[in-house]
DNA sequence: AATCCACAGGAAAGTATGGACA
DNA sequence: TGTCCATACTTTCCTGTGGATT
């Protein structure tokens, strides 16, 4: 017996489950990819594309059906002799549109010629026009998460460059796909009538839709009978509870699936569909507070102190003292309160803690109340796992140890 | 309806840091 | 190497805000 084994597996094909997956039927958007459809009907016919804005929820089918239908296209193009190139970009972490201008530099170019930060602004745009028009046919642009570029200049630069004369040969459109629905109106009127020609409106999946996707997908990643209705149940009722999320469902499916791996299980159960949440919820933490700036770490520890001497929900003004005092054990300069709002606000954000707004009129104003929205013993591991917050503040986790006591 | 509290959160400017290029 | 250009994070200064109180 070799040192490395298959498991004995439940799964037929476990990467169906992946984000990434591209599913070959789009469950339960029918109307969604029928407005999609018509919305992408001039590229077909050879015409300047209409740009697209794709608003919904996380893990709703935004991508999915993007991602589906530009594939139909490209081959129902091919049969009418439409030459299509279509760029997909993440704009997760790209915070500008100097960034993402580079991206799709980079996408268009063979890899020898990356380019990377250091020239003008100016310099990059001439370089994507020169890219774009080099292609010279129709091009779609996809950007999913346009919501995290922070200036609008990208996208009011290429619907217009045409017009502008920096492009001559290539049609353009972009598609923008975004889940903050205050995104659109943040925008300038200018880029909001261009980027929004047309507008499509994701819903949130109901339960029932969240159970179907599920089943189609349990049953090629998984064996025949490994997954009950059950679990399947369970699962999307986790993603219907808040979001009608799509994402959520599967990843919790997989969490589980790999659960009953472990166990050695035949058949999936809704204990370990259990054990799945527990665990995805604590990566999910973890994650969190090692995205965390340094700063924002010492933040959370002062209001986990806090929380621990029973004195949440707080207000900034009040974590202040506490989070002056873990600084000073962490041989930290504090930040001034008004950034310090921020990290807890950041921590808001990101489900770590929740806060409430209150309002005493007269007598006290309008404040936010934050309270720890975790399992301390959770976020405890989690900055443990946070080598440099250690050592820095040994005499605090002393401290914190002494109140647990 | 006017007042006012006390913070929320936007804007601008500053600091530190790092890549490209000549 | 110094200059130019970018980003991330911060400080400083400021106006905006909602509801209890008058």
């Amino acid at each position: 017996m070799g040192l490395f084994e298959p498991d004995t597996n439940i799964y037929r094909d476990r990467d169906i489950l992946r984000e990434d997956y591209q599913p070959e039927k789009i469950v339960g958007r029918d109307e969604e990819l029928q407005q999609y459809i018509s919305a992408l009907q001039p590229v077909i016919n050879g015409d300047q594309p209409s740009n697209i804005f794709l608003y919904g929820k996380a893990g709703v089918g935004k991508t999915a059906c993007t991602g589906y239908l530009l594939s139909e296209l490209q081959s129902d193009a091919e049969e009418h002799d439409v030459d299509i190139t279509t760029i997909r970009t993440n704009c997760e972490d790209l915070s500008t549109s100097y960034q993402v201008a580079i991206q799709l530099i980079n996408e268009l170019r063979s890899s020898e010629e990356h380019v990377t930060t250091g020239y003008s602004k100016r310099q990059i745009y001439e370089m994507l026009w020169e890219e774009l028009d080099k292609v010279g046919s129709t091009v779609i642009i996809v950007l999913d998460e346009v919501d995290h570029i922070n200036d609008d200049s990208i996208l009011y630069q290429i619907p217009r460059a045409r017009a502008n004369g920096n492009l001559t040969e290539a049609k353009v459109g972009i598609i923008g796909i975004s889940n903050d629905f205050k995104f659109r109106e943040g925008l300038s009127s200018k880029v909001q009538s261009s980027l929004c020609e047309k507008e499509l409106q994701f819903p949130a999946y109901e339960a029932a839709e969240l159970r179907d996707i599920l089943r189609q997908r349990a049953d090629i990643a998984f064996h025949d009978g490994v997954v009950p209705d059950a679990v399947i149940a369970k699962c999307a009722a986790y993603g219907a509870k808040d979001a009608g999320d799509a994402r959520q469902s599967l990843d919790l499916l997989m969490e589980t699936g790999d659960i009953g791996v472990e166990h050695q299980a035949e058949q999936l159960t809704e204990a370990h569909v259990d054990e799945a949440r527990d665990s995805l919820e604590k990566s999910r933490v973890v994650e969190g507070v090692n995205g965390l700036t340094h700063q924002g770490q010492l933040v959370l520890y002062a209001l986990l102190i806090l929380n621990e001497e029973g004195k949440t929900p707080t207000r900034a003004r009040d974590v202040q003292p506490q989070y002056e005092m873990v600084c000073e054990r962490a041989a930290v300069d504090p930040l001034v309160p008004r950034r310090m709002r921020d990290h807890l606000g950041e921590l808001a954000m990101l489900g770590i803690a929740s806060r409430t707004e209150r309002n005493k009129g007269e007598a006290g104003g309008r404040y936010y109340e934050y309270s720890l929205d975790t399992s301390p013993e959770l976020l405890l591991e989690a900055l443990e796992e946070t080598v440099d917050i250690v050592g820095k503040t040994e005499s605090i986790q002393k401290r914190f140890g002494d109140q647990l006591s």
